[in-house]
DNA sequence: ATTGAAATCTACTCATAAGTAGCTAAAACT
DNA sequence: AGTTTTAGCTACTTATGAGTAGATTTCAAT
């Protein structure tokens, strides 16, 4: 009994997601281990129990799946700063929704960031660029919201651009030092970041003072 | 008229010591700006103008020049924390003489400590793991500060770990967003970025004291 | 069962770049 | 000036791994 032609396209469909995301899944690990360069398209094939041509039938080149497991990385941060600018809150409460919600996203995605943080001049020039692009929209809406509060008041920092830069460094570390198999949960991390990386934006001054 | 022989030998080392270090210099910009795998020896003896065996015949292989490049950055990073516990001074007031410090050494060793983040993978694993142990050590000398000032009182710190982290982190991405050629000197980056970097280490309490 | 098509594999090509052997030129010494 | 030693270059070898052409298997449909 053949099944209408609508399901077997749907069927057809999920399987080329599920060969490309097995695909994606065994290369983000071997990059993330290894190092792309020390990745061989066939390390990737023997994971998955097939070989090399498959990876070319079902996904593309080996840039295309760097560009691909990057492009992961930077849309799971874009999201989160994106999803609380559109709440229209005052600054700083924007950033004590933000900040726990950037680091769990980042600590998720650990090895998509690690391997973008990594290995970004081994992106074809024009995929770096439009990452470039997204990780520079992403650094100015931080910027932006440290910048509103700092007009606001209710943000104490003197240089909004240092201060985005020092928050993201801090928080992107965590892909290299944490380990998803050790004692502390991501949640549990996330609750220890949050308020180190709050206190980043309260400057020189009321430091000062509050000492 | 024939030069004392100590006088000859050293002009020798000299000639050595300087060819080593332009070749150091001229990979570690090119690197830095392609990509370990990206650049050929070939492209490092053009810049200095000669070839190939030049470089193999004083220095060594390619991954000599890597681990070369790396050491340097893990040791300006090093030196100044032992420098810092070398005073003896109280725990705050290490900090306070550490992170400008810090800063300042990794800015000045940006390339280098770029390179040592990105290109770990592609180092030889003896190498590697000599260069983890240095990281470690330094690691684990600024937690011990943090620590001690969190005993002393005099530095509010919930979590030394997760906050040493945090300004390795913070400190470090400054290897990826700072030029050099821009209108910022690596003293007024230093400058800005050390009062927010201090604020890191006030734990949730005490900035919502502040507050 | 038979046929047609889709997916996957075997077995290559080809480019690249690390590393080297052996020649040549230049400097240093007598 | 002649001789030796050192430095550097030309011209290789070799290994590797991305990417592919064409054979082969598997699977679905009648």
């Amino acid at each position: 009994m053949a099944k209408p032609r609508e399901d077997r396209l749907k069927i057809r469909e999920e399987v080329a997601a599920l060969k490309r995301q097995r695909t994606l899944d065994a290369a983000t690990d071997l990059f993330y281990d290894k190092g792309y360069t020390n990745t061989t398209l066939d390390d990737v094939a023997e994971v998955l129990g097939v070989t090399k041509p498959f990876i070319y039938a079902n996904f593309g080149s080996k840039s295309a799946l760097l560009t691909e497991i990057c492009s992961l990385g930077v849309h799971g941060a874009l999201e989160q700063i994106e999803y609380v600018l559109a709440q229209d809150l005052p600054p700083a409460e924007g950033l004590r929704l933000f900040v726990p919600r950037y680091v769990t996203a980042i600590l998720r995605r650990q090895k998509s960031i690690a391997i973008n943080i990594r290995e970004e001049k081994n992106l074809e020039p024009a995929d770096a660029e439009r990452l470039a692009e997204l990780r520079q929209r992403f650094m100015s809406r931080v910027e932006s919201l440290l910048a509103a509060g700092k007009e606001a008041g209710d943000i104490q920092v003197s240089d909004p651009r240092v201060s985005a830069f020092a928050i993201v460094g801090a928080v992107s570390w965590a892909t290299f030092w944490f380990n998803p198999a050790g004692t502390l949960s991501v949640a549990q991390i996330a609750d220890r970041m949050t308020p180190v990386i709050l206190n980043l934006v309260r400057d020189g001054r009321s430091a000062a003072d509050a000492a």
